[in-house]
DNA sequence: CAGTATCCATCTTGATACTG
DNA sequence: CAGTATCAAGATGGATACTG
């Protein structure tokens, strides 16, 4: 993903990173992607909106996830900073998973991208539909 | 993702739709994702944004993209209907492509996701980096 | 309660070579 | 010029079982 062009200026010139591997490398936004796009990060995120949950909270609201990738999305969302981490030290152990503040204009983000998504969605669907109908057709040599 | 929460509202229960899993597959929102987030689109639709480009064009414009991942991206975006392929029956054969209205309304999504990544890009790799520091030190038990 | 560890299936990407 | 085909490697996600 690009993130240095705008709307109405100029492509970057990928040369002078080395090509454009080199480019999606050193490109520092883009290795924060993974926070809108990972498959449990939004819903994850979305379920901390009206506070602070537990480990065990959170797997019934998400309903479905593996403790494994519950527990790697916490982590990888901690490690990011878009979430904290508090341990109570009792018996039996309580840990509180809560947004911070860079984490909640993070939503911000994923909004943006669901409202789209949900505007074009069936757009993009029916776009779909219809090329892989076109490609059942056969070849026709005029 | 999550695309149906607000920021103020609630979160979706997953039950009524069989889990979180099930919700997932069902989210339409989330089959056009990668719309923002595979790993040459943004730099593609990017390459479009100043009219219509051909193929080898596209690929001196990238360099360093492979043929198959090109044609690959372009094939699938032209799928999602966020550009057009037109063939000119010459010799050699000339192709453009080109962004359509959806696609251009999908670049300011893109500016989204690019400008909050830009802005806080350097927040998140510095707790990173603090996380990790962290991760180093001895368990301490006081 | 709140996790880890292990093993495995699948999906994505890339290198390389070939074609109308 | 504008692609496709094939094969291999790495990343990703999940099922299952175990732990302080």
């Amino acid at each position: 993903m690009v993130f240095r062009y705008q709307m109405d200026t100029t492509f970057p010139d990928l040369r002078q990173y080395g090509g454009a591997e080199a480019f999606l490398r050193a490109c520092k936004p883009r290795t924060v992607l993974d926070l809108f796009t990972g498959k449990w990060t939004g819903l994850v995120m979305g379920a901390l909106l009206d506070g602070p949950r537990r480990f065990n909270e959170l797997r019934r609201m998400l309903d479905g996830i593996t403790q494994k990738m519950l527990s790697q999305t916490l982590r990888t969302l901690e490690r990011d900073g878009v979430i904290t981490r508090t341990v109570y030290p009792t018996i039996p152990p309580r840990v509180d998973y809560e947004l911070t503040p860079l984490g909640r204009s993070a939503m911000g983000v994923l909004q943006a991208i669901g409202g789209w998504a949900g505007e074009h969605a069936d757009e993009v669907i029916a776009s779909r539909l219809a090329y892989d109908e076109r490609a059942k057709e056969p070849v026709r040599s005029v």
